[in-house]
DNA sequence: TTGTACGCGTTATCAC
DNA sequence: GTGATAACGCGTACAA
């Protein structure tokens, strides 16, 4: 079923005179042939336009360097940028990305496992939430989770405890009266989703400095009207009951703070000095934004070059005789970074809006 | 260099005193088997907990099922959007994707270019512009570009033309004076970026329909701060020279009619009404903005459709025992859809900002 | 309907 | 240093 056979070993070997066996080490231990014999062959090469065949490659030597990786979606900032990141370590470690987007369907998500693992991926790096660590280990293949429970499995985390705790602290360093904390997470007790580390961190710093404080949880669906609905809920809520009193809010992503801040610049024509924000992610939106917000950044490139090394370390282990494999899961935390922008900085804020 | 050697056709065989074939036929053609030798070797996968092995299927049958794609970032949502849409093909085609970024580096894309053909891609898409199309080409195999220059292979672009022609009559539409055209392309005759299209539908409408109008191209660096002070001296001009009167702003994509919407925000605590604002590409920033921004849109999904049928197509008839090559690239063309909001539609913006 | 025998292009083992 | 030969796991004429 091939339709221009392509150059092999063998015809390489049949012009040279050379077996396939010193063909291949040309390739894979060129210095074990003299130079002139190396010489004579990467002539042959050239002169039949060789083109190497990877696959055959694999069956041979059981070694695909495939990592399959898999995303929820595309759409947040974060999940392109992570992907933009863990594909960019192609220079570094020279694994090929075989990528699948689950947008939330469990069912699909484990059929592109199932593909994956028929193409023989020597290892996993997972962003879905959909299944369970447990199920995931159960693979028995290196793998690594980020940002996404990860009981059962290595994984790679921002230190979102941390973030929580630098937006409470740059909210209350700027002498806001009351701290806001809006999360549309629902159970703050599911301690196994990395992100509630976020509300932890804020709340314990608050209690620990004797902030004053209030964390407003709303249901929200997953769209920019229901988004835009509940932050206009809750500003109204908040003028009516603070007043011109100074309100530090933290929001949970930079997409959402975005949003409350384009509610307060419509309905004031600026940002008020009685209002701080800031948000969660760096992501575009933040930078991009009528009022460029400061935020909690996810160091997006360290994660995903941890989650790779991480991974690379458990699939050179495999590669050994006997490998040994982890008896408890690794998991790595990356801080945040501060990001001080206009929505926090009055300063800067006044000097550029009139 | 296998350690856990895994099950093979051969292990089921012996399990089932049937021949590897017959396996072989079990998984390619099952209704050539009896429904109840069917069933034996059923139960004898799962007894003996077989995993397929795509890879070496590959090397028997000359199908890989892979497909490349070279992207040139994934930070524009155009990219990660597009992207996801060809990924999400799997469902349909069942093509694996190997992915990688090549954020402008020439050399690393022939590179990647390279690694793709040594693992037998059948088919590779290309949105990137580094690598000219007459050299794409000569890879001789099944190739599909997006937006970019395609006079040598297959391709799919958004009619830019007609996009431009959409936003210079919505502008006119509503009775601009002059309508004014801001994109950084600095080589507006250069036909074969498929972008150019925007200007000369933009251009030839306003000619026909004897509207007023000026090309504005500036030179900047892509970088936030660049377009920002670039859209300020233009903001800036534009208020000097025209004053109150209505002035109708086309701009070449949405992040930076943001900018400017911004500035003007920023300026007036509104959007004036003087001003009205149509950008490019329909990026989640228009919506997010903090006055939804008109925008044109390319209609990402079916672009990204069309360019992986069009591969698939090429494709298959390579698989054909007498292929034939096409003897002219084929271009399909998708329709832009004009998306009305706020900075165009007056009556809209009146009535929620005060 | 099922089996035999060989091919796919490379790597691994052992010999020389 | 180099070569012969056997894997690697599956597909597929061709035969039965």
């Amino acid at each position: 079923m091939k339709w221009e056979k392509s150059v092999t070993f063998g015809d390489i070997a049949k012009h040279t005179n050379f077996s396939k066996t010193t063909i291949s080490r040309y390739f894979n231990d060129p210095d074990s042939l003299t130079v002139e014999n190396q010489q004579i062959i990467a002539q042959a090469l050239a002169d039949l336009n060789y083109k190497e065949n990877k696959v055959a490659r694999i069956l041979a030597s059981g070694r695909t360097e495939f990592v399959g990786v898999i995303v929820p979606n595309l759409f947040f900032h974060f999940y392109s940028e992570m992907l933009n990141q863990i594909l960019a370590t192609y220079e570094e470690f020279g694994y090929k990305f075989l990528v699948f987007i689950s947008n939330g369907q469990e069912e699909a998500e484990r059929r592109y496992i199932q593909e994956l693992m028929a193409y023989k991926i020597e290892g996993l790096i997972v962003l879905t939430h959909t299944i369970p660590s447990r199920e995931l280990a159960e693979l028995s293949i290196p793998l690594v989770t980020i940002e996404r429970e990860d009981r059962h499995v290595c994984s790679v985390n921002t230190d979102n405890y941390q973030g929580g705790r630098l937006a409470a602290e740059l909210l209350a360093s700027h002498g806001c009266e009351i701290l806001f904390h809006i999360n549309y997470l629902t159970a703050p007790d599911a301690k196994d989703v990395p992100a509630h580390g976020r509300i932890h961190g804020f709340v314990d710093y608050c209690k620990k400095q004797g902030q004053k404080y209030e964390l407003l949880f709303k249901e929200m669906e997953d769209t920019h009207e229901s988004f835009q609905r509940s932050m206009a809920d809750i500003l109204e809520n908040l003028t009516a009951a603070y007043g011109q009193r100074k309100k530090g809010i933290f929001i949970s992503n930079d997409t959402q703070a975005n949003i409350f801040l384009n509610l307060l610049v419509r309905k004031y024509g600026r940002m008020p000095d009685d209002f701080l924000l800031v948000g969660f992610d760096n992501s575009p939106i933040s930078r991009e934004a009528v009022i460029p917000i400061s935020t909690v950044g996810q160091q997006i490139d360290k994660i995903a070059y941890e989650a790779v090394s991480l991974l690379v370390e458990q699939m050179n282990e495999q590669k050994k005789r006997r490998p040994v494999p982890l008896t408890e899961p690794i998991h790595k935390i990356i801080t945040p970074v501060l990001l001080k922008r206009e929505t926090t900085e009055i300063g800067l804020r006044a000097q550029s809006f009139r």
